[in-house]
DNA sequence: CTGGGTGCAGTTTTT
DNA sequence: CTGCACCCAG
């Protein structure tokens, strides 16, 4: 097959001829490194997938010498499945091709999934038996086994004054008086997630040890703290998803991964030869070393991404991959910078041509971004090229006096685009920074919306510790370890927990379960026989009953058994019967063999389950949970149910698109991310610097405005700004721009 | 329309 | 503790 007979099957599926000038070379170039800035909806991911068409069907390189690799599992899938459907028609137009190319053995999914995967296959030695921890286990894991969190000491007090920045604003949001000037630790928790923050930090940005621990202070409490962690997960077996890259980076280095890198000529181990990459821009620095070394003796390497829309710097991600990717070659692989081919994807087929020019206005507007180094150099401006245009005014802003008067605005005029323009509420989008339900965030837009018999759709609305039968397990739960509490819920405060959100939470699931118990005996039943039956053991010892299976049997009971029925009951059940399964794994340090899921009786009072074991439920997972919020499960295929209007965070709804989009929260100041400072703090340490020096100022300012520009331009048709009169002064997303304002109703689309 | 005072609520995201 | 949203005085 030639790249002509190629094109003649995709075209038609694709619906639009792909761009000879932008999309073409793109596919076509095979070899050397390739280095993809695209803008949104510039078809880039169909870039990829054509080009991966291409090398397997027009090339004919095997499947699995080629890696694709993307941010989430989501757009992992959903890359793979376009290859399918393309691979089927091309299968369809010549069977004997289906018998000669096995499109499955493509290595396509995360970094993270290929990783486990190779080593897996491989055996490698340093990546047996171990046990991948999610980041819940992780977190549980370091609450439990490093120093950082169970020395309660001041030990470690001028490491938690210099990380101030890490734990500081859950202080002030969770205690009613913060430590101030910090004379004491954080609380145990807040030690927890900060140490998995740094820890993960160290490993991606591929910190070297001794040059941290030479610096003496806190910089070698901080070295000794982390070995200590590393060596507890190797003691334990365990492998967290920062370390599963560094021990991925190891196997390349050894003769195994030269196998697997080289290949020895069998259809087993064919070898890498072509490695691309999608959101590039979201990579770290130990993602970029992974990469470089895959392809250290082909350079066919190729990594797609948009600088402008960077948004995981909180996750290690950081743009400066995207923006230095030619001298990042060059530093590595000693090649010149130009040898690295720089195609720029510039045409935009999603938006009306106002959106687009509003897009690129907004994000050259900002000084900030003019700088050298905080876009690809020479980026061109983006084209627009979709079938949508119209004489109407695409981008614009509704107002109010209040933010509910706003709401009011917002929700009369998405009733009369329904009645006049649209079919469907999912036809819209509202984006905003925080989709809870609070009066300051999505609360007076989804009342709003129900006012004008609109649903809203908004699963991260973080209300699942506050659902019934979510509450009532946990209430019957906590019954069961805690005598105390079942007797009088009030008595939290007693019950070894000091947290007033903990205690607050846990009341209120204690009661929800009493409530629900008035007239479910058999639950009741169940509970005072468990607390018979542990009153009955003897004192510190071990009970023949894991907290999974109290969880089990409480689920047997009415009503959960006919909430079961409910699949959307049935599924936030399963989600808390994952996250009991999580805690019950954990290793209980100092007792081998048994786990957190191991239930002990106190040796002080007679007849209850330790305290200790008990603070920790509380501290570790409650403390958490209650900090966290969780979200409901979310289906994979589902974005939204058509006759809903989605709620979303920008994050959500990166990589989709609606007609009709309304951002709120224009007025937000940029504020300082403790992953920014965290990113400069252990800078200094970097194996490979970054070749960029950017102020912690100017990337926050940087992060902020990509954050917008990632919102403005999901919007197809019309981009509405949502915004209070106090928000039309100023802030950084809107910043007084000369726009339409709409009033309820839409001028004629 | 501006600015100071008061009162209240309290991020987000992924492997 | 901050930072915002809102109110009211000027």
């Amino acid at each position: 097959m030639n790249m002509q007979q190629l094109l003649q099957i995709v075209q038609p599926v694709l619906g639009y001829p792909l761009d000879p000038k932008e999309q073409i070379p793109v596919i076509s170039q095979a070899n050397g490194p390739l280095w993809v800035v695209a803008g949104p909806g510039s078809g880039k991911t169909e870039a990829l997938v054509v080009r991966t068409l291409k090398l397997i069907f027009v090339d004919r390189v095997s499947p699995k010498s080629i890696m694709i690799t993307t941010f989430t599992e989501k757009a992992a899938k959903n890359l793979f499945d376009r290859i399918l459907n393309y691979a089927s028609h091309i299968f369809q137009n010549d069977p004997a091709l289906q018998q000669a190319i096995d499109i499955h053995s493509l290595r396509i999914g995360t970094l993270h999934s290929l990783c486990n995967d190779i080593m897996l296959e491989y055996r490698h030695p340093g990546y047996e038996n171990y046990r991948l921890l999610d980041d819940l286990e992780q977190y549980l894991f370091v609450y439990e086994h490093s120093d950082l969190v169970q020395d309660n000491s001041t030990n470690y007090l001028p490491l938690w004054q210099r990380f101030d920045y890490l734990v500081s604003h859950w202080d002030y949001i969770t205690d009613s008086a913060g430590w101030g000037d910090r004379t004491r630790p954080p609380n145990r928790w807040r030690r927890a997630k900060a140490a998995v923050s740094i820890f993960n930090r160290i490993v991606e940005d591929m910190i070297d040890l001794n040059q941290m621990r030479n610096q003496g202070g806190v910089w070698q409490l901080l070295s000794d703290a982390y070995e200590d962690y590393m060596c507890n997960l190797e003691d334990h077996g365990r492998c967290d998803f920062a370390h599963l890259q560094s021990k991925f980076l190891e196997f390349l280095n050894s003769l195994l991964g030269d196998l697997f890198l080289s290949g020895d000529g069998s259809e087993r181990h064919p070898g890498i030869t072509y490695v691309m990459v999608d959101e590039y821009q979201d990579t770290n620095p130990i993602q970029e070393a992974i990469y470089l070394k895959l392809t250290e003796s082909h350079h066919n390497l190729c990594v797609v991404g948009d600088d402008d829309q960077a948004l995981y710097r909180f996750r290690g991600g950081t743009v400066d991959c995207m923006v230095t990717f030619d001298r990042a070659c060059a530093r590595r692989w000693g090649i010149s910078p130009n040898q690295v081919t720089k195609k720029f994807l510039s045409a935009n087929y999603r938006s009306h041509p106002d959106i687009v020019r509003y897009c690129d206005d907004y994000i050259k507007s900002f000084p900030v971004m003019g700088l050298s180094g905080a876009r690809v150099a020479g980026k061109p401006v983006l084209v627009s090229k979709g079938g949508i245009s119209g004489n109407y005014p695409a981008v614009g802003y509704v107002t109010g006096k209040t933010i509910e008067e706003t709401a009011d605005n917002f929700a009369r005029l998405v009733r009369d685009l329904l009645d006049n323009i649209i079919q469907l509420p999912s036809q819209c989008a509202l984006l905003m920074r925080s989709v809870r339900e609070s009066p300051r965030y999505a609360g007076p837009f989804a009342e709003a919306l129900r006012r004008v018999a609109i649903q809203p759709y908004n699963p991260r609305s973080r209300t699942f510790l506050k659902q019934e039968e979510i509450m009532t397990a946990l209430g019957a739960f906590v019954s069961v370890i805690d005598p105390n509490l079942a007797a009088n819920p009030t008595s939290a405060a007693l019950s070894s927990i000091k947290g007033p959100g903990i205690q607050r939470m846990v009341e209120g699931w204690v009661r929800e379960y009493q409530r629900i118990t008035a007239t479910n005996q058999a639950l009741s039943n169940y509970v005072s026989q468990s607390l018979a039956y542990i009153a009955s053991q003897a004192p510190n010892s071990w009970l023949g009953v894991n907290i999974l299976e109290i969880l089990y049997r409480i689920l047997a009971h009415e009503p959960f058994s006919t909430w079961e029925n409910d699949p959307e009951r049935s599924y936030r059940l399963g989600k808390l019967t994952k996250i009991f399964e999580t805690y019950a794994s954990v290793p209980y340090p100092g007792s081998p063999g048994s786990t957190r899921g191991n239930l002990r009786t106190s040796n002080v009072s007679q007849g209850e389950v330790s305290f200790g074991w008990r603070q920790d439920f509380y501290y570790s997972l409650v403390g958490l949970l209650v900090s966290e919020g969780m979200s409901d499960p979310e289906e994979e295929e589902i974005i939204c149910p058509e006759d809903r209007l989605p709620i979303m965070t920008v994050h959500q709804a990166k990589g989709l698109q609606f007609p009709f989009v309304f951002v709120y929260g224009l007025n937000q100041r940029p504020s300082q991310e403790s992953s920014v400072s965290l990113e400069d703090d252990l800078s200094q340490f970097r194996q490979n610097p970054s070749l960029l020096a950017f102020s912690q100022q100017q990337r926050t300012e940087q992060d902020l405005i990509r954050f917008y520009y990632v919102a403005y331009a999901r919007a197809q048709y019309v981009l509405v700004h949502l915004a209070p009169q106090a928000h039309l002064k100023g802030g950084f997303g809107f910043a007084g721009r000369d726009v339409h304002r709409f009033q309820q109703s839409v001028p004629t689309v």
